[in-house]
DNA sequence: AGTTTCTATCTGAAAAAGAGATACTTTAAT
DNA sequence: ATTAAAGTATCTCTTTTTCAGATAGAAACT
């Protein structure tokens, strides 16, 4: 097994070009260089260098371990920047639940950077249905939760209104509905209602939602998406999800004639209070509550 | 900067759940094993370890730097197994050319065993245009290659025969010549002829595969077979290149009303003399001896 | 309560690492 | 051709590190 001096030995020499140079480097006598790399050599059976010239030049052998050589080093700076990360307080790892709705570009945008500002921290992501975002950050499930404005939440956590999001009525561009200027209540109780769906089967709110007698229920909201894209009945679906096939025309918003702003609906993201917040959920917290929501 | 046997009693500490069994397992003292962990606790200024009970049990944090420690102890065995496959006699690294109208199913499907086979020999893998392998193999470029039979070789590397391709004119469904039953010289020299050209420019051979008058010509059998199944011209091409726009339907093999054998073409492997063949050489070239041609 | 199993810590011995000196070789310059 | 500079291998001796063994105390099990 070889020893970390000896490969920085390796390392030091194979880049420098002299055992000498290696042990200025490294600030060890050249006597100390010379000794590690013959050990290495000896333990692992390869000759590094081809000594027959003044300065060592590394065989094709030795080119080959120098390259895992180097994959050993950059584990090892792995190994201390993630020791250093959690010196700093930083969590080794957070669980954030984003509810389907609401898992839209500008959030994955902010995962984004949150990988690159705390490449040490594990992120666990939750994609819950409808309303069960609460529940995961009060059992401790979840550290911290997006979700859709809630009337009464449970105890043990707090929350922050961030933006608004725009629940509206689609259906596919050939649909029956498409071809209506304007829709009331009766036209969409004449076709088939698609209705995302709590996991958390108890939770039957959002009854003012149902209008036509004709429904179905999916859990992931993007399932409905598709089966709307398939022409298959119409939806009140938030803006954010449905977006991208709103831009290319495959799916389209019925113009109501009735309760115009009745849909829209806060953005609140939670998180618990028994535990304490390290840098990195309080950089997501702050950069979450600068999300700029696009119906918002 | 922790030390290799720091990371052993760190592994086997956690993995044992306690210091004595890792001592045990490491053939080490107890005492050896809890100086060990104590030191990388103190160097990275982490606890690793909650030792409120009996047996020790890792923090959060010594869990998340244990992956890390993982880590690095992989990257020394990969080392070390890259050091044992040199001391095998493995070639570091392996250059193969293979002639782009042989890069077929068979070859891909024979790297990816011997990726498997040789997972520390670095290949390289030139695609020259036709003709090409002869003087990579000779100038040293290539260790081995895959060819078209020539009719001479250069001095300096062997070759074996190890099947036979078959050269058959094609265009797109959609071209005149498709609608003919048979095809002679004539009809040929009404339309666009493709031809693949050889990187090497002096390399003029193949004069009697040039029947019309107007010609374009590529580099690349791919590219060649691109512009077929747009419609344009018609070109001679090996069956195995254009293996799938055959059978979907999209090329057509033209019927000749001549010479109907004078197609065929024997498939070399060929390598240099000159470098000793190393494990992966012979393997590569006794597989690629018993690989099976599509029209062979 | 007694026994077992564990950990931390101390001590001394053994091993390893490393500095310094020396002799010899290669490269470059005079 | 000779000299000077820079490099390597190897030897010796010192310093440092590693480690086993012993011991005391804590935790779990019977």
């Amino acid at each position: 097994m070889p020893n970390t001096d000896q490969l920085n030995a390796f390392i030091a020499a194979a880049e420098s070009g002299s055992f000498s140079a290696a042990g200025r480097r490294l600030k060890k006598a050249q006597s100390a260089v010379s000794n590690a790399v013959m050990n290495l050599e000896i333990e692992t059976g390869v000759d590094l260098f081809d000594r027959s010239t003044r300065k060592p030049i590394l065989t094709a052998a030795g080119e080959a371990l120098l390259k895992s050589a180097y994959a050993i080093m950059e584990s090892h700076n792995d190994f201390t920047n993630r020791a250093r990360s959690l010196n700093l307080g930083e969590e080794s790892n957070l669980c954030l639940a984003i509810e389907q709705n609401l898992f839209i570009p500008p959030v994955v945008h902010l995962l984004v950077q949150f990988e690159r500002t705390f490449p040490h921290v594990e992120l666990e992501l939750l994609d819950p249905g409808e309303n069960d975002v609460p529940e995961l950050l009060r059992s401790g499930r979840a550290d911290m939760g997006l979700m859709l404005e809630q009337e009464n939440y449970p105890q043990g956590f707090h929350f922050r209104g961030i933006g608004h999001s725009r629940r509206v009525p689609v259906c596919s561009k050939d649909h029956p509905l498409a071809s209506l200027s304007q829709v009331n209540h009766s036209d969409l109780r004449r076709y088939r209602q698609l209705i995302p769906k709590s996991l958390n089967l108890e939770e039957t709110r959002h009854h003012e939602h149902i209008l036509s007698p004709r429904v179905w229920y999916a859990e992931s909201p993007f399932v409905i998406a598709e089966l709307l894209c398939a022409g298959l009945g119409w939806a009140s679906l938030h803006e954010s999800v449905v977006q991208e096939e709103l831009t290319n025309g495959e799916l389209i918003v019925l113009k109501r004639t009735y309760q115009q702003d009745a849909s829209l609906q806060g953005i609140d993201v939670g998180w618990t209070e028994q535990q304490a917040q390290g840098p990195a959920a309080k950089w997501l917290l702050q950069h979450l509550s600068g999300l700029k929501f696009n119906s918002g």
